[in-house]
DNA sequence: TTGAGAGGGTTTTGTTTCGGAACTGACTAG
DNA sequence: CTAGTCAGTTCCGAAACAAAACCCTCTCAA
């Protein structure tokens, strides 16, 4: 993709171009086919090429210059684990891992709208309270200030 | 895209297909270039064509082509303004305004992690109790069971 | 010690999709 | 009558995608 969206808001408004926006911005990143998918592999800790190109279903080709993309942009990183011939386990660095909240809030869209059956994910709450126990995971948006769950109507544009 | 991903989670396992996944799912419909964008201008209440693809920066042929597909699947509708040349306006439907925290989590790993200068939203919060106000609009992913936030590594695949 | 995988990609070769620009058609305002 | 707007559609070259084959290195088993 190009060097869309870099503009600040008001130079943007005077020319007309496409609104400045860290959603553009974050679309440059993992907006492309197979790369949310990858990293929901990645998530799953599933670390090798096969492996992930088996579960997202991405050709081989694509998923190599996607990896190399999303390693590019440090939402990815590589390991080596042989050296002869030389091969890489994948995982996220931190700013992967920060992805999490756009993967369940895509999996709570596609539960609710799209698919009736869905892999279960647990969440171990509690843990670092030294309570025990899992329940299954389902998540809603907050607002960080107030608290509240966030609702379309409440949010404004300045 | 094809029927991709609709298969139940235990043929999958047995056949060896890609992990079916509302993830997956959600993105077929709004995973292609400039869906996410044109709906972001619909949560904007940016209703006509020209003014979309001026603010999203897509080419109109493709513009055109995301709208049918976003209607077809249920997530845009369009309302006639104009009768004698045929004029439509377009916005979300209840299954798009759900995609509200797909594009709040983006917004917040763009900014995080890809932009410094981001529009503000206000969050108008507490109207619904009476009290008046709001503040600068940051979310969080908490799990609807427990009310904590959701960290990486308390989710787990049973 | 040969030969059958497996793992991790790259290459090759079409096929789709994209995207820029021009064009259309039906108005509206001056 | 002329210019301009709005909402698309059409055309066509460029880029991205995808299926399959290929390659290379190593492992294991016979």
């Amino acid at each position: 993709m190009s060097e869309l969206q870099t503009r600040t808001h008001e130079s943007a408004a005077a020319v007309k171009m496409p609104r400045p926006c860290p959603v553009a911005a974050a679309l440059e990143v993992v907006g492309e086919r197979w790369s949310l998918l990858v990293i929901r592999e990645l998530f799953y800790e599933v670390r090798r090429f096969d492996r992930i190109a088996q579960a997202t279903g991405a050709p081989r080709n694509i998923l190599a210059s996607r990896l190399r993309d999303l390693e590019a942009a440090g939402v990815v990183a590589r390991s080596m684990y042989s050296q002869h011939p030389p091969r890489y386990e994948y995982h996220l660095t931190r700013a992967g891992r920060d992805l999490l909240p756009v993967l369940l809030a895509l999996r709570e869209w596609g539960q609710e709208h799209t698919m009736r059956p869905a892999p279960e994910l647990l969440h171990r709450c509690g843990q670092r309270h030294g309570q025990r126990g899992a329940h299954p995971l389902h998540v809603t948006t907050v607002c960080i200030t107030c608290g509240e769950r966030v609702h379309a109507d409440d949010v404004r544009v300045p």
